[in-house]
DNA sequence: GCTGGGAGAGGCTTA
DNA sequence: TAAGCCTTTCCCAGC
């Protein structure tokens, strides 16, 4: 493909914030959070209407190189045609030097974003400050995306002996981070109301060592087991709870 | 586009491994980790040689609807053409039903996997151990990667006062989570060791609470500053290190 | 296969 | 803008 015909699509495209695609063989320099290079190969170049570029090999789902609200430029001389990308903050540029142009198709993609998406983790809170009483009888919802000074607890709630209980949910297997998050909220729900409070991590499963760290730090672990369900009113249902034994706060 | 024409090319390129691109008006269902539906619209479907597919709209880098290790297949009518991914483990499956075709292009792909980064975490770890002594004078470096029970410590070490030290690396900013880690090794290190230990987190810079809560674990901080170098026998520089005043653990 | 953790994480929401 | 954190995170390396 002519370079002066195929830079002056690319050109056009970009102005008008289509969608382009570009397929050839190119060279791609990278410099910013990191440095990298991708030697003379054929790719995909995808550059959006909102100035975000990737340029995809034939594996996997993440792009080789990608920038994300970047300022575009192309130019061409003989050999080569020069497509630039940059950014201001942070600082970084893309480069893709294209030894020849296969195709390029630019196409105007306007339309409303409306992914539907049912399972999330805000699902489940939602449907949890419902009805409380799935994870312990008697537990009152109090607040939920509490923000402390150190991070936001998913669910507040308070129980039947009027003890503060600090909730985190996780819609999948639960790690060492799970269980840190967790501990810090607690940690700061005591220091504010100046008495014992419990934390309750909720999931459909947890880590062998996770679950040890949590132990040894008090803290309570209850299984979670949920369905999803195609985008209704509801969003998901959950089918169970199922605590383990008690652990005691030493 | 005609149904038939476009299926038998998508259908070819498919079983080629090769790069197929299709834009086309279409929905798309996605039922596995979560359960997401997109309405009609024009978008782009990446289906790539490793049987990984994504589908993009006309903004972010990151596709709308994705899906790795996929087996593909793909049939049409008279109304429309229906792509269907499926995969076993997890299970999931994504339907991408297509009311117009207005490009396909399959293309083969294949290249060399050879995108060369400087800048990584590995990169810093690998020039730190050459020489410990920037981060303190005296500093011997013992293990990396060093596995214990807990997790991961990327860099083990012994002060000239004789006492372990397990140090943190973060390439970027540090966190809750990278305080969090650091001190469950140092904690694992002193069980094993019968000794106090000692926690250093290096980085180039670390968010504020995250640095309270360093310091109230009895933790150290030092300013890690380095730069980036294009792709050669040294692929970083670490240009100094500042550290903050020491803790006292209490 | 599971586990741990990095990533140029991306992207969203709230303060 | 910064902080916090969820994500169908993806992806890789070790065991």
């Amino acid at each position: 493909m002519d370079f002066a015909f195929a830079v002056e699509k690319i050109r056009k495209g970009i102005s008008n914030n289509h969608l382009v695609i570009v397929f050839g063989s190119c060279e791609v320099d990278y410099q910013g959070r990191a440095i990298s290079t991708l030697s003379l190969g054929k790719r995909l170049v995808l550059i959006k209407g909102d100035g975000s570029i990737s340029i995809h090999q034939n594996r996997l789902v993440r792009p080789a190189n990608y920038m994300v609200g970047a300022q575009m430029n192309i130019s061409f001389g003989h050999e080569q045609a020069i497509l630039s990308a940059v950014r201001l903050k942070p600082k970084e540029s893309l480069k893709v030097v294209f030894h020849s142009i296969d195709s390029v198709e630019s196409m105007e993609a306007e339309e409303p974003v409306d992914l539907r998406l049912s399972g999330s983790e805000k699902d489940l809170n939602d449907l949890l400050m419902q009805d409380l009483s799935i994870v312990e009888p008697g537990l009152k919802p109090i607040d939920q995306q509490k923000v402390f000074r150190t991070g936001i607890a998913d669910i507040i709630a308070e129980d039947k002996e009027g003890r503060l209980v600090v909730i985190e949910l996780k819609r999948r297997e639960a790690d060492y981070a799970s269980v840190t998050q967790l501990h810090r909220y607690m940690h700061r729900a005591e220091k504010i109301r100046g008495a014992k409070a419990r934390g309750i991590l909720l999931a459909p499963s947890i880590r062998k060592n996770a679950k040890e760290l949590l132990g040894s730090l008090g803290l309570e672990y209850a299984k979670l087991d949920f369905e999803l369900l195609p985008s209704s009113k509801d969003k998901a249902r959950i089918k169970g709870l199922e605590k383990s034994q008690q652990t005691i706060r030493v």
